[in-house]
Order: structure tokens, then C-alpha cells, then sequence
DNA sequence: TCTCTGTTGAGAGATAGTATCATCTATGCA
DNA sequence: TGCATAGATGATACTATCTCTCAACAGAGA
């Protein structure tokens, strides 16, 4: 039985939960420090980076070691709990959701919005056609301002 | 005048000489050390990694300093001569070429193709409307198994 | 209570890339 | 040709991201 199911699971947020829960069906211990890590992985909205969670975790006053949270973050990237976000320069920004998700990212405040079809089945019939090649996984990140964003720059 | 005007261009793979060309439009100086990186990367076909430019350039003989290198890379980055591809897992390789191509990569051999019209648009659009974003910049890269790669999985 | 197994976390290290700064070199001008 | 200057180089230190190792710890079952 994992901490998780002694703790008052009421106090904890449904996302929280439903990762542990996860994680737990996947045979993983959901100790104290990962429990830690998934609250501020769910804390924020949008994407974060490793050093943001870190930075959250301090400023509650627990801070499993770094190890842990990229750990931590591994495995629910393993799991496919959490996705990794692939910027126009920067490549260390994560995402909580379910594989082949794709985002919308604004690269002004950073807030994220998904979409499932990606619209590239055609394209991937066409070159795999054209070229050859066995295409088995693609990769579509979209960006821009967002509403707020667009609306603060007029 | 740059150095590698004065260079027997004849010797130079035309890649190179093209790159030198517009690095010396740009206003850069053509170096010694500017020129081995140039050869270096148009050496390598399909994809490469900046630990694979230093790999090569020490087996030539000829090795500027790593800070030479990066510097290099990104200044053909900051050009639209170079683009970084972005692999599912890493982000470190780049390959020779003008801006808004995308790829089409091994990920047995890192071979690598290239499209430009990646059919982004309409998805784009209904993304607009929908989510109320302003859309400016997109990411598509396709991954798989090359011909001969597919030839020798059977 | 004991044992076993999995988790943690400190610390070292790998990898990618940047910043600094003294030195070098190409270029333009007298 | 000699000199001044600006830009390029390269050694080195540094940061950020991430992995590896291993002793210590903790929880589950016997």
C-alpha cells in the first residue's frame, strides 16, 4: 500500500490523485517527496520546468532532493503522464496530460493550450510515399500570443 | 576582405564556399577557424551535433576551440543557414539549410529528409478562431525509419 | 521485530552552452 | 610599410539540465 492511501486524500487536488493513482497501478511507491513533486507539478497551470518545481517546492518548506524531482519527472514523462514541451529554443518545459498531445504555447506568458488532431496524417502519407521512409512519431508545437497577451500588446 | 577569398575556392566543397559567401555578406570575417566549421558541417550529411563537428575537425588536424564552434553554430543559427532539429528526446542537433524547412529524421541512422510545406495552415486557422491565440511560428518534425533502415529491419 | 526491496538525497559527473578576457589577426589608413 | 583599431579566437570558468552512484532510510510482508 502506498503513503498516498493513508493520507487524507480529500485534501489532496483530483489531478494529484488521479497521477498517484496512476503511478501506484504502475507498481511505484507514492512516497512523500513524489507526492510532493506531483502537487507542484499540478500547482501550475500551463508548462514549468524542472527548477520551477523546485523553486515551489522550497517555497512550501518541502523540497525533496533535485535527484528526486527529475526523477520523479522522468518517470511520469516514462508513463506518459507528463509531456515534455519542445520550444522554438528552449527544450526543458513540461506539461501534465496524456500522450500525443500537442500544444499551443505563448511565448510571451507561457500559457498553454492542447489539441489532439494535428492534421498531419496526410502529410505523413504523402512523404512516406515520396521519400521511403517508415514515419512512426511526429512532433507539432504551435506558437504565439495568446488572447491576454495579444490583447496587453493592442 | 576575408580570408577565405584569398583561399584557392576551387579546393572548397561548393557548400562551403556558399556559406562563407554569405557569413562575408553578413559583414563576418571568413576565418581560418570560422572556415573549418564550415567544412565540418558540410561534411556531414543529414543531421550533426556540435560534438560531432569537434570530433571531425580534431581527426583533420585543424581544431578551434570549442567556444569557436558553439559560436559558429549560432551564428549560423542566428543566419537561417543552420536549423536545429528537434528530436522527441534530444534537442542538440542541427542540420545545413535555409529557414522553415522541417525534417523528416532516422532515429536508427539519423539520416534525414526535407519538406517545407508541413500543411500547418488550416490547423492553424481553426486554432485562431478557436482558442482566440495569434499564431506565429510552428514546430513539425517527423520521425521513422529511413528506406534502407526499414531494407535492414526487413 | 526482522528482512527485503524500493525510494531518497547528497554529491560527483556528463553534456550543452555561455561569458569573460587576454591575445591574435585582418583591415584600413597615413 | 608601419600603426591603430576592431573584430575573431581560444582557454577557462561558469551555468543549466540531467544522470549515476551509493549509503541510508522507510514501508510492506512474514
Amino acid at each position: 500500500m502506498s503513503r498516498y492511501r493513508d493520507t487524507r486524500r480529500e485534501m489532496l487536488p483530483a489531478t494529484v490523485t488521479d497521477l498517484a493513482e496512476q503511478l501506484d497501478e504502475a507498481g511505484y511507491k507514492v512516497t512523500g517527496p513524489c507526492l510532493a513533486v506531483l502537487r507542484a507539478a499540478a500547482a501550475h497551470q500551463g508548462t514549468f520546468s524542472v527548477h520551477e518545481l523546485e523553486q515551489w517546492l522550497t517555497v512550501c518548506g518541502e523540497s525533496p532532493g533535485i535527484a528526486t524531482i527529475f526523477r520523479t519527472v522522468r518517470l511520469l514523462c516514462d508513463l506518459n503522464l507528463l509531456q515534455r514541451i519542445h520550444g522554438l529554443d528552449e527544450c526543458h518545459r513540461y506539461s501534465l496530460g496524456k500522450s500525443h498531445g500537442h500544444h499551443l504555447v505563448c511565448t510571451n506568458c507561457r500559457a498553454m493550450d492542447r489539441f489532439d488532431n494535428c492534421g498531419v496524417q496526410i502529410l505523413v502519407q504523402q512523404l512516406e510515399q515520396r521519400t521511403g521512409f517508415c514515419i512512426n512519431a511526429h512532433l507539432v508545437e504551435l506558437f504565439g500570443l495568446c488572447p491576454r497577451c495579444v490583447a496587453v500588446a493592442g
